[in-house]
Parts: C-alpha cells; sequence; structure tokens
DNA sequence: CATGAATGAGCCTTCATTCAT
DNA sequence: TATGAATGAAGGCTCATTCAT
C-alpha cells in the first residue's frame, strides 16, 4: 500500500516537474530569460514557488536542462533527416535540403528567444560553456559528409578540403542563425538561409560552372 | 573670467561623463548589460549614483550612446580606408583587402572582448534595435558598391543584385564576427575571413569560373 | 493534518498582512501618504520589504484597501442606525438624530485623527478617485429617503428635488468633518454640525415657516 | 558707479525672483505640490537650480510665499468688490453675489490645485498653520457686516446673531470648496455654491418665507 | 547674481531562494 | 510532494540641496 502511493506520487512529481519544463519552455521563448520570472512560471504550471524548487536547483538548473535537451533533439533530428533522404539525391540539393530542415527546426522547436539565450550564453564567459559547446557538432558531421560525398561524385570541385568546407558551411549557418535572432522578426530565415548557402555552393558546384560558361 | 571658470566647470562635466562613459564600457565588456548595474558603473568612476542620472538619462541611454559611438567609429574607418584604394584594383581584390582591413581594424582597434560586448548587446532585448540596426550600413554601401563595379567590369557574373549580394558578404562577415567572439583565441579570425569570403567570391568570380573550366 | 498545517501558515499569512495594515493606518494617521515610505510600515510591523509585497501589489494598493475598509465600516453603521429609527418619527428629527449619530461614530469610533487621515487622502491626487467618490454613498442615500419621506408627509417644502437637497446636506456634513478636523479640539462637533444643519432644514420645514408667519 | 551696478543687479534678481514665482504658480495650480519637482520650475523659467536657491531657501518656502500673497491678495479682492457694491442691494443678493465672486476668484486665480495644497496643508499639522489661519478672516467680517445689516433692515429673520450666522457661511463656503477640490473638474463649483448658500438663506429670508405662506 | 556639477539619502519595486509545515 | 509566507539583497531612479567658480 505503501509502495503504491509512493509510485503515485512519484509519477504525479514527474508530471509536476514536466507541466514546470513546458511553460518554462514557452515562456523562454517569448521573452528573454532574464524576464522570465520564477513566478511567471510556476503562476503558469499552476504550482507554487516553493514546488519550482523541489524540482529544479535554481532557474539557471533548470535553463541548462532545457538547452541539453535542444540541442541533443536537435542532433537527433537534423541526423535522422538527413539518413532519410535518398542516396541518390544530388550532393548540392542534400545540402540545401538539410539546410532547410535546420532552420525549420529552430523555428518551430527552438523559437527565436532561445536560439538567442544560447547565442548570448556562448558570449557570457561565464556561463558553463560545456553543455552549448556541443551544439553544431552532429551538423558539422552532416555536412562534412555530404561534401565528401559530393566531392566523390565529381559534383562539387574545390581546393579546400571537405572538413574545412564543412566548418565554413557550419559558420554560415551559425552566422545566419545570429543574423535571425538580432533581425527577428524582420527576416525571412530560410529565404536568406537558401541564398546564402547558395552563393556558397555556386563556388563548388560543377553543373552552375558548366552552365555559366556555355552560357 | 566669467567665461572661464564656467568652461572649467563643464570641462569637468564632461570630464566625468567620460569617465562614467569608460567604466560602463569596460563593465559591459566584462559582463552582460543586465548584470552591471548602474551602481557598479559609479562605484568604479567614483562618483554617486546621483552623478550618473546627471549626465544619462538612464542606463539604456548610456548603452546606446556607446552603441552608437562603436558603430560610426568602424564605420568611419572603413570607409576612408576603401576610398584610398586604387581605381584600377581587381574588384575581387577590392573586396579581400577591405575585408582584410576590417577585420584588422576590429582586431587592432575593439579587441575581442569589446566586439563581443557589442555582439551581446545586440542579443539583449532591452535594446532599442534601430541603432543597431544601422550596424554595418557603412560596410554595406561599401560592398554594394564594389559588387556593382565588378559586374560592370564583367569581373563578376551572377543572377542576383549587388544590393542582395552585399547583405549577404555582409552578413558572412558578421558571422565570422560572432565566430571569432566565442572561439578567441582558438580562431585565425584573418585567415578565415579570407577563405570564407574567398569561397563566396569564386561563385560569381569570372576568372575562377575560367581557370576551372579550361583545366 | 495537512488542512490544519495549510491552515496555520494561511493565518499567520493572514496576520502578517494584518499587522502591515494596522502599522500603515497608524502611519497615515501620522504623516501624509506621500511621506510614509513602504519601509516606515515595515519597520513597523517587524517585515522586511519583500514580504510588503507579499501580500500588497503595491503602496497604492494598500491605501485603497484602507479607504475601502474606512468607507464601508462607516457606511453599515449610519445604516443600521437609521434603520432602527421609528417610522413615525418627524422627518427633520429624524434627520437631526442621524446627523447626530453619523458625529457620535466619527468621534468615538475614528476619531479625528483618522478622519484627518481620510480627508488627507482624499486631497492626495495620488489616490484612485473611484474608491473615495464611493464615500458617502450610504449616507446620501438615508439622506435621499428621510427628504422624500418628509416632502410627501408634507413636513417639508422646496422646489429641489430630494436628490439635489440630499446632496446638499451630505455636502453640509463633509464640510462640517472638514471644519471639525483642522479645528480640534476647539471645535464642538454636535453642537455645530445641529446649529448647521438645523439652519438648512429651516429653509424647508413647514412647522418652522408656519410659526414664524404666525408670529 | 558701482551703485548703479548694484541696482541694475538687484533689478535683475528681482525680475528672476519673479519669474521663478510665476512658474511655480503655474505648475502648482497644474499638479501636486510634491509633484512638482524644483527642477521643472527652474526649466520652465529658464534658470538653473542653483538660481532656484539664491532667491529662495526651500521649496516650501517658495510654497509658504505663495501663499502668503494668495490669501492677502484674495482678502483684498473681497473687500474691495463687496464695498463697491451698491448699498440699497437686497442683502440676500448681496451675498449670492459676493459668494459668487469669491468662488470666481479662488477658480480663475487660485485654481483647484492651489486650494488642494492650502487644504492638504491645514490637515498637516507638521506645516506651519500661521500662516494659512488667516485664511477666511475677511470672508467671515463681511459675512457678518451683511448679515446684520441684512436683519436691521428685516430682510433676514432668526434667532442666531450674525457672528454665529457668519461662521456658518463661511463654514458652509469652505465645506463646497474641500468639495471643488476633491471632485474637481466633474463640480460645478460656482452652481452648486449658489444653491447651498441659497438653501442657507431660505431659513432666514423673510421674502422666502412670506411667499411661501401666502401660496 | 548665476551656474551647473555633484551629492546622497531615499523611494518603490522585483525576485531568486529558503524553510517550516 | 507541495505549499506559500518570508526573506533580503539588489536595482533603477528621483530630487531637494550644496558649493566651488
Amino acid at each position: 500500500m505503501e509502495k503504491r502511493k509512493n509510485n503515485r506520487t512519484k509519477e504525479q512529481g514527474a508530471e509536476t516537474k514536466k507541466q514546470i519544463y513546458a511553460c518554462a519552455e514557452k515562456l523562454f521563448r517569448a521573452d528573454d530569460y532574464q524576464n522570465v520570472s520564477v513566478e511567471a512560471i510556476t503562476n503558469m504550471a499552476g504550482v507554487t514557488k516553493g514546488t519550482f524548487y523541489v524540482h529544479f536547483e535554481s532557474k539557471d538548473a533548470l535553463l541548462l536542462e532545457l538547452m541539453m535537451a535542444y540541442v541533443k533533439r536537435m542532433d537527433m533530428q537534423y541526423n535522422s533527416f538527413f539518413e532519410g533522404l535518398p542516396d541518390e539525391m544530388a550532393s548540392a540539393d542534400v545540402i540545401l535540403t538539410v539546410v532547410d530542415k535546420i532552420i525549420e527546426l529552430m523555428t518551430d522547436q527552438l523559437g527565436c528567444q532561445n536560439m538567442r539565450a544560447v547565442y548570448r550564453m556562448q558570449l557570457s564567459s561565464t556561463v558553463k560553456m560545456e553543455v552549448v559547446k556541443g551544439y553544431g557538432r552532429k551538423m558539422y558531421k552532416i555536412f562534412q559528409e555530404i561534401l565528401e560525398r559530393g566531392v566523390q561524385r565529381q559534383e562539387f570541385i574545390t581546393k579546400l578540403s571537405p572538413e574545412v568546407l564543412a566548418r565554413h558551411f557550419v559558420m554560415a549557418i551559425r552566422g545566419l542563425t545570429y543574423e535571425w535572432c538580432i533581425r527577428y522578426p524582420d527576416f525571412d530565415f530560410k529565404q536568406e538561409a537558401s541564398m546564402h548557402i547558395g552563393l556558397l555552393l555556386d563556388g563548388i558546384r560543377v553543373d552552375k560552372i558548366y552552365n555559366l560558361v556555355i552560357k
């Protein structure tokens, strides 16, 4: 009898934590981390401030958990999306499609405010970078793979190694994301990214070069 | 006699303001805007809080002034450098040289920590965006001008307008700068920028394309 | 068991609020609203400033509650006294008796200093007028009712409507109260009020007029 | 030569003081004393804060001067107006006309905010009452005189002495003024005062009583 | 007489966090 | 697990007043 109670209590506890978690996410998406108070979160979650501290060590700890989850989730999603693409697809299209997906995920799942928080954290020397540092690692690997294949298939031509190129693509994505963060909502993330990555690709795409010369 | 007195008090006032200004800059460089209190600034400047409000309408107003000064200073320097370049220089080289100069200015005059502060500020929702939006305007104009000329001289070929292209070059610079800020000191800003901008140029440089095809 | 605990904490909270409330009242009685700081209140109440804001949204909100309580208490007491009066009593006497009672309540239950505080508050532009405006509403209704009945019973004769007349009686009471507040203790509130209201009644009392004419 | 200079300086000084004075008056009329800052006054007067303290010991001192001047001016104006009325005018009309004039003076020359300040001061035990206390003295004398004459001419009939009656009329005026202060701008001071004083007069006017009985 | 920079005490309010229950 | 009262440090800002010039 006691056990059952314990289980139920635990379940309820987990439920409550999830609730808080979800509300925090919603609020962080709408406003800056610093402007979202614990009270606002607990009010939305329908619990008291005390409860918050039962489940989270601090506001910072919550943010950390949140971001770790994001990074993990994003990375997994990039990857599974990438792996789902048909092998015969043109490498340039693969890159453009993946980029599109990445932006879609950021826009829909993270939201601008959250991304902003991540970027701000990276610029704050104080904050534990470890968590956030992992961010982009998967993206880098994917780009590298695609580029490598593209070169092998002679779709791409370049003097740079796939590793170096991949780094620059990731940098471009990061730069665009930064732009999105500071220009939101007056920035069409998807379109600008397509164009920008398109530009980078133009320099290495065999087909484009061929086309230009024919003309 | 009266004038001199007046001048002297005025001078002192300006001095104090500068002092506050300088301390604020130092502190904002080290920490986030929101975490720097007016009191911290005035303590460092050796004045009272009241004095702060003699010279600045609010904490926000100070930040605004600070950022405007940054933007203005940088913009002026880009420009005077650009105007000093010989007209007959190849457009691609002009771009690469200007980019080099921009990086040099940032590295030598502002420093990474300072730039970091600017970027952090831009990510703080507190700051009125209007001012920040002006940032890079000069850079943008310069790129636009070079690209336009390059197209006219048939050094560049592209389906995009010079305006759009310029925007993307500026974005690239910004992205690289962000990268520099978060990777410092493990990031060779100059080299990475040259390579990155080089990649972007590759897609529009007539000479490169020609070379590739010949081979 | 859980409930009792909850109740106890709640009780303590209510207790604290009351304590703050009482101290605020005391201080507002002694000095102007603007000159009483939240800190002064909390110091007196033996709590911290933070606690204040647990129980009251703002200093203004506290004042509002305070005033509403005053108004409500007084109004209830007027009313129950009035309703206890015999129906057959002469209307002029009813008015004079009610006025007597009103003065008695003010004198004995509120006290001059308190009334002073209320009047000072009403003169402070800070306070939201809506609440204050309600003040005297009950008194007004009572006067109106008596006057109406008096006219119907032909004890009173006047060209003015009971509503208008009632308003003027209320104003007279308020004026007298103000006088009491600033002249205390050199002002025989009860006597002066009787005389003053008597004068106002003289103009509408049929019996008085009749008497005068006979003579 | 020195003297002339001194004179000129003095003149200018007086001018400046007047200027500050006038601006303070304007601002106090528009807003509460506590909400009008020294800076606001000096800004409007086009002088610096330092100058303010050359001419006035403190903000309070300025208010005091202002009020003393008001009281004096008002009293003088009541009086000269009253003395200008034709001797043969009916006493009731004299009272009504004088009351009208009093209200006019308050409305046009003092303004509601100023009056409010006076009334608040009277309710503040701390403030030096001496100055404000004189307020109304002249008014009382005028009423007394009119009432006395009215009784002598058998226009008024009452069991009360002119002194006592006069006191009640003054109280009524004060009450109405208080009402004006707290109800402004939703209070038609002139009309309400006419009506109210009319009511008081009704009880002592021989003509009115006569009229009623005839009907 | 006039300036205006500087003061410093004070104000209201916020908020992450603790803790007894 | 959940509550909610209490904390206390901090924060941005105001303003009457002083004083050297």
